[in-house]
RNA sequence: GGAGGGGUGGCAGAGCGGUUGAAUGCGCUGGUCUUGAAAACCAGUGAGUCGGUAACCCCGGCUCCGAGGGUUCGAAUCCCUCCCCCUCCGCCA
């Protein structure tokens, strides 16, 4: 959500920010400047009528207090009430078309968001070619019976990978832990108003399964989640930052994806993840984003996964996001590098939504929040497969893992 | 699922149709007193929005007593719907 009194003051770096998104949200910022406009323009008289209304209530009181007569000044107070009537009819059009083309309007970009993907900086050897996850996993990643049970794109998964996934959440958690995140689990589902916060709606309705007999939604992300977590809240002075690590289910519909990626766990309807996501002072959210970025690369690392860093091109934002890092890992299943973890920096565009402010020694203001992935289960089993595989079909675990209960190797029954 | 009770400022808690953004207490901030601290006393202390100004301070208007509608000249107070919390019963773990 933005700001409308800071976009009215001074709209053209907003227009240029979000006309770099190439997605004619700069000219939606333009009718929403005229929304406001006119909205501006029914305020005052309204305003001044109810302002009558209330001075004119005041008299009566006393009146009827002094058991005098108040009826002549109350009849002509009805017409008052429907002039007023009248405009608010009108103004509360304008206002409700308002917020919605405000709330569809996405987060302008930070200057450093790039113009086309970049990549920062390579890790890790990337030149390894070798066998799918699947081919690795046998029976340990059942698809068939996924679909038999729930359709394509849900895997079920066995044995030793259970451990492993277990491992890799309870390590994750441990290492986030020692960097100041609370562990969370929160609900799987959620209402919309925690979609609409996070910027997940309106803007990827299509991705979002939801249910039949109840207003609830399947979060595809424990983002939307925590990022309620202090929605409506004024936060004390010293409160932030406030880091969170949340372990959940998430759920996609990938609608739009028939065709592409249809082998393995690599984009499956349900996986586990644990995630980031901190709350900071707006000054700090730019070193906020570098620190979660520097947390996942330091999980690739332990886990020795080989990747790269990429800065998002703008026109890939979510809206929510003013800019976007991506860690790519390298698949040897695939020979080349896919998308593995990612961190956005969405300053106050979840804040304003969900109101979620602190306060200052100058007043209250609202907050900024960041999100990062940690482990996406699903796809950093893949990595560890196949980057862990060795000639004869077995793969090595990596040692960090092993003391929260990973085999220290993993292979396919024959 | 059934019955009942409640949601008021940072917290506790009054108000239950009229000049109430809201008593009182606690907390917090500043001051007086004190060598310092505590205590006591005094003063201040919500958020949003529009305008006066381009911005801050400040001043004025309007809005906000779980959310949204309604009745009324006027609603924290009455009515309706929804959400949440608590108690009892039932059911399940």
């Amino acid at each position: 959500m933005l700001d409308v009194r800071t976009i009215r003051r001074d709209p053209e770096p907003v227009l240029a920010a979000l006309a770099r998104r190439g997605d004619g949200s700069d000219g939606r910022l333009r009718g929403v400047l005229e929304l406001d406009r006119r909205r501006r323009d029914l305020l005052p008289e309204t305003e001044a009528l109810r302002a009558q209304q209330n001075e004119a209530g005041g008299a009566i009181a006393a009146a009827k207090q002094a058991g005098g007569d108040a009826a002549e000044a109350i009849a002509g107070l009805q017409a008052v009430k429907r002039r007023r009537d009248a405009l608010e009819l009108q103004l509360a059009a304008v206002a409700a078309e308002l917020a919605a083309a405000l709330a569809s309007l996405p987060n302008p970009p930070d200057p450093t968001a790039a113009d086309e993907d970049t990549v920062l900086r390579t890790v890790g050897d990337a030149t390894k070619a070798g066998r799918d996850h699947l081919d690795l996993a046998g029976d340990m990643i059942d698809m068939e019976a996924g679909a038999q049970m729930s359709g394509a794109r849900f895997a079920v998964i066995k044995g030793d990978l259970v451990l492993l996934e277990l491992a890799l959440v309870r390590w994750a958690l441990e290492l986030l832990g020692g960097h100041g995140f609370e562990p969370v689990i929160p609900p799987a589902l959620v209402r919309e108003p925690a979609l609409f916060g996070s910027g997940y709606l309106p803007d990827t309705e299509q991705q979002i399964y939801r249910l039949a007999d109840d207003p609830l939604f399947l979060a595809g992300t424990s983002e939307v989640a925590l990022a309620s977590l202090h929605a409506g809240q004024i936060l004390d002075s010293g409160a932030l930052p406030l880091r969170y690590a949340g372990f959940s289910p998430c759920f996609r519909r990938e609608a739009g994806a028939a065709g592409r990626d249809t082998r393995g766990l690599f984009r499956v309807h349900q996986f586990d993840k644990v995630e980031m996501f901190s709350f900071v002072a707006p000054e700090a959210a730019l070193d906020e984003h570098e620190r979660l970025l520097a947390i996942e690369e330091e999980i690739m690392q332990a886990l020795r996964i080989p990747y790269r860093v990429v800065n998002i091109a703008v026109s890939d934002l979510g809206a929510s996001a003013a800019k976007k890092y991506d860690l790519e890992a390298w698949l040897p299943g695939q020979g080349r590098y896919r998308e593995l973890t990612s961190t956005s920096n969405t300053t106050d565009f979840q804040a304003r939504r969900l109101d979620v402010r602190e306060r200052t020694a100058s007043g209250v203001r609202h907050v900024n929040t960041l999100n990062g992935t940690a482990v996406a289960v699903g796809r950093t089993m893949i990595a560890l497969l196949e980057n862990g595989q060795g000639e004869d079909g077995s793969v090595v675990i990596p040692e960090v893992l092993q003391a929260w209960g990973a085999p220290a190797r993993v292979q396919a029954r024959p």
